[in-house]
DNA sequence: ACAAAAGTGTTCCGATTACACCCATGT
DNA sequence: ACATGGGTGTAATCGGAACACTTTTGT
C-alpha cells in the first residue's frame, strides 16, 4: 500500500542564523560573504542546510562552530520564512535562528577564504534575499525579550561591570538610563553575585566586577522582568 | 554547471495547529481523530502538508478553512519540531501553528467521517508523537502573550461584556480577578467601545456589551499590558 | 585640588491593590 | 424585599523616576 506521504512534494530546508556581539561600545551584528552561487560574494546571514539526520538546532549549532569556532552559545528559532518565492529557483524554507555570543570568545578567520564580519547593527551592508527582514525582526525580538528577561548577559563575558550592563542596555533600547535606578534594579534581581576585583579601565575610581549566578539565572530566566519601561497601553 | 542545492536532502515539510476556544466557561481545544495512517483513528492536532505553492500560513489557512469552515482567524508560527527522530518512518518536519477562533462561529461537522472535536483544556485525550508537547508550548504562548498584549478578545464573540471577558482571563491564568480592579484597567486601554446593549443572560441587572475598537487594536497590539501580574523576579 | 565616573540615598508621584459601597432587576 | 451579579469609588501601599549626594582615585 502507498504511504500518503508519496504524494507529498519534498523541499529543501536551511537555516539562517542572526548573531549578535556586543564590543563594550555597539551592538555587532556577524555576516560573511556568500561562498557559492546564487549571491556569491554579497553579504549575507551565516546560513546552511539541515541536514538529513539534523534538527534546526543541530543545523545551528553546526554552522556557528563551523564559521566562529564557538559552542554552547544562546540560541532560540525565532521565523521560519516559508513563501514559496522567496528565491527565485529552488524553493527553500529557512528557519532564521537568532543567536548571542560573547565577541571576545569570537575567534577570527577560522575560515580561509569567506569570513564572517561584523558590522555595527546601525551600519549593516544590503543582505541578500530576506535577509534583511530576519536582521529588523531579530532587533525586534532582542528588545523584546530582553525587557522580559535576564537575555542581554549572554553578551558579556563571564566578568563585566554593572555600567558595563548598562551601556549595553543603553545601545539595545537606543537610550539613556539613570545609573541610580539601573543599579537597584538590576541588583534586586539577585542575579549577580560582586566579585572583589575591580575593572580599573573604564574610570579612575574603578567599578566591581560582576558575575551571573548560574543556579538562579537557570532557575530564574522564565522570569518577568521589565527593565526598559513600564507596560503602558495607549 | 551543478548547483550546490542538488546535495541537498529534501524533506517533507506539515503543519499543526493548536486551536483554542473559550464557550464563556471553560477554554478548549480542537482536536481530531487521524483519518489515515499512521495513527489512524487516534486524536492529533488537525495537520496537514505544506503544499508546493504554499507558505506556512497558507497551509495552515487552508487546513482551518477545510476542517473548521473558518477564515481570517488569529493565528501564529509557535514553534518548528524538527527533531529528525521525531516520526518513525518518514522524516517530517512540522510547524506547529497557534491559533484563536471565536468558538461560536465555528461549523460543526464539515467534514464527513471523521470530525474535530472540542476538549476542555483539562481533560484532553492523550495526542499522537509529540503533539501533548505542542499543545503545553501553546498554553504556555497564551499565557505569556496574553499577559502583554490584547490577545483574548480573539476568543470571544465581536460582542461581549467585562465580567465574559474577565472569566476568560480567570480561566487561562487559572486565578481569580478583582473585578473592580479589572474593570479599571481593560477600560484604561482605551480598546473597549460601551455598546449600549445589554447582555441579561448572565445576571438579572444586565452586562453592558462591548466590542474592541478594531483601529486602536490593530494600532497598539504590539503594546504591552500586563494583565496578569506585575513584573516579578525572585 | 579637581575632574570623572562609581555608587548610595531620598523624595515624589503614579499605578496597583484591597475592599467598601451603590445600582438594577428578576423572583 | 432581597438576593445576585454589575459597576463605581476610595484609602493604603508599593515600585519606579528623578535627582541630589558621597566615594574613590588618577592627574
Amino acid at each position: 500500500m502507498r504511504s500518503i506521504y508519496s504524494d507529498q512534494t519534498p523541499l529543501l530546508f536551511a537555516i539562517d542564523c542572526i548573531i549578535f556581539g556586543f564590543d563594550g561600545d555597539q551592538l555587532k551584528l556577524l555576516a560573511i560573504r556568500r561562498g557559492f552561487e546564487p549571491y556569491k560574494g554579497e553579504w549575507s546571514l551565516l546560513g546552511g542546510f539541515v541536514n538529513k539526520n539534523e534538527s534546526i538546532e543541530d543545523a545551528a549549532a553546526r554552522v556557528l562552530k563551523d564559521l566562529t569556532g564557538l559552542e554552547g552559545i544562546y540560541m532560540e528559532q525565532m521565523h521560519v520564512f516559508s513563501d514559496p518565492k522567496r528565491e527565485a529557483k529552488t524553493r527553500i524554507v529557512t528557519a532564521a535562528v537568532f543567536a548571542l555570543i560573547d565577541i571576545n570568545k569570537y575567534e577570527k578567520q577560522i575560515h580561509k577564504e569567506y569570513h564572517p564580519e561584523w558590522f555595527s547593527i546601525n551600519e549593516l551592508p544590503n543582505l541578500i534575499v530576506d535577509h534583511d527582514e530576519m536582521v529588523n525582526m531579530a532587533k525586534e525580538r532582542l528588545r523584546y525579550k530582553a525587557a522580559l528577561h535576564p537575555l542581554l548577559f549572554e553578551l558579556l563575558p563571564s566578568k563585566f561591570t554593572i555600567p558595563q550592563l548598562q551601556h549595553l542596555y543603553e545601545e539595545v533600547y537606543n537610550t539613556t538610563l539613570d545609573k541610580g535606578n539601573f543599579n537597584k534594579k538590576i541588583l534586586s534581581t539577585g542575579l549577580l553575585v560582586k566579585l572583589k576585583e575591580k575593572d580599573k579601565l573604564g574610570s579612575k575610581k574603578g567599578a566591581f566586577y560582576y558575575k551571573v549566578d548560574v543556579k538562579k539565572y537557570n532557575a530564574g530566566f522564565k522570569s518577568f522582568l521589565n527593565f526598559v519601561h513600564k507596560p503602558t497601553l495607549k
